[in-house]
DNA sequence: CGTAGATTACACAGATCTGTGTAATTCGGA
DNA sequence: TCCGAATTACACAGATCTGTGTAATCTACG
């Protein structure tokens, strides 16, 4: 039930925005009463910790080039820009629109983001890149400006504009870094 | 008045949040009643409007060296995140609270996104530089970027991060493009 | 002074939202 | 079959929001 009810407050909050959805509209979208809802959420406020909570997974593993996985996260943004249904960064929509400072939204976005950056990090470390942190952090600006443009001009474009000008700041970093490995 | 409405506005708006902000306590705010409030904007939706759209300045021309403005534009983000009252782009934030995908926000929005890669496209060609638009559409991607990042992170120096990744891609893209200006 | 337009106070309609209280009902498992 | 937990229907409190109606009042200006 508790996980139901996450699918259906996730699809209507990143879809419609957090305070665009009321409690009532996700308990009629589930088919459930608003007292359930209740009982398993005490307020929205933990609803919608729950629902941001949910979505900060670390991306899984795996054994593919790192310079393979980092144009990859790129491709697979554009594709998610063209599929539609994109609506930007949960996380940082969670915040722009939770404006109160406290709010626990906030530090579950800067765990996200510092876990995506950090993810960055490992990769351009093996790929002997000595300014792996500096470059992590352009790489994790060049992809929420991705996602920003993307908002606004709705064209899975910018995806691949941030895709090449992460491949300039690579190949511009590799230069004075030579340790190059076997994969890629 | 109606300047007075709005630079409460601009104000409330960018800085809780627009659905956060009512009607009511704009008008609070200045001391007039909601009433001649409405007199000027016949409803909040015409507010949003005009909010925005007095934002939609261009930036003034100047006779700086191109590459100090581009650099300027960094340096002045930088600054604007260190002041504490920064809340992102009042923009990105607007299309990504006002979901309804035909919402004028989204129009203005895209007009201001436009505005800024064009100045960007500008001065790269006074730079001599052949790629200028798919370089501005980067350096515009690098500001949204910092911009994103900085809201989660509440930190200037990603501001500072952008600015070390766009001179990169300006030198990258200056190799190819040997016309140097007296000017820097 | 006199008038026209702007502004005010204030009540109110109607919608929406979060959250609660309660008693009846359903349902899974021992 | 029986018990306890989950769920339901449903009303309701109380807050907030957008927008309107109205009659009184202020203010600028001829």
């Amino acid at each position: 039930m508790q996980e139901r009810i996450l699918e259906t407050a996730d699809r209507l909050f990143y879809g419609q925005g957090i305070r665009a959805v009321g409690v009532d509209t996700i308990a009629a979208e589930i088919g459930i009463s608003k007292r359930t809802l209740y009982n398993h959420f005490p307020s929205k406020d933990d609803l919608i910790v729950a629902y941001l909570s949910r979505r900060l997974k670390p991306a899984p593993p795996s054994d593919r080039p790192p310079l393979e996985q980092i144009m990859g996260a790129f491709d697979r943004l554009e594709r998610t820009i063209a599929t539609g249904v994109f609506r930007g960064c949960p996380f940082v929509n969670a915040v722009a629109e939770l404006k109160e400072p406290a709010h626990a939204a906030n530090r579950i976005a800067l765990a996200f983001k510092e876990q995506r950056r950090v993810w960055f990090q490992g990769l351009l470390e093996r790929l002997g890149i000595g300014t792996a942190e500096a470059l992590s952090m352009q790489l994790q600006i060049l992809m929420d400006g991705a996602i920003a443009a993307a908002i606004v001009r709705g064209d899975p474009a910018v995806a691949a504009a941030a895709r090449a000008a992460a491949k300039v700041l690579l190949e511009a970093a590799s230069v004075s870094a030579p340790r190059p490995t076997p994969n890629d």
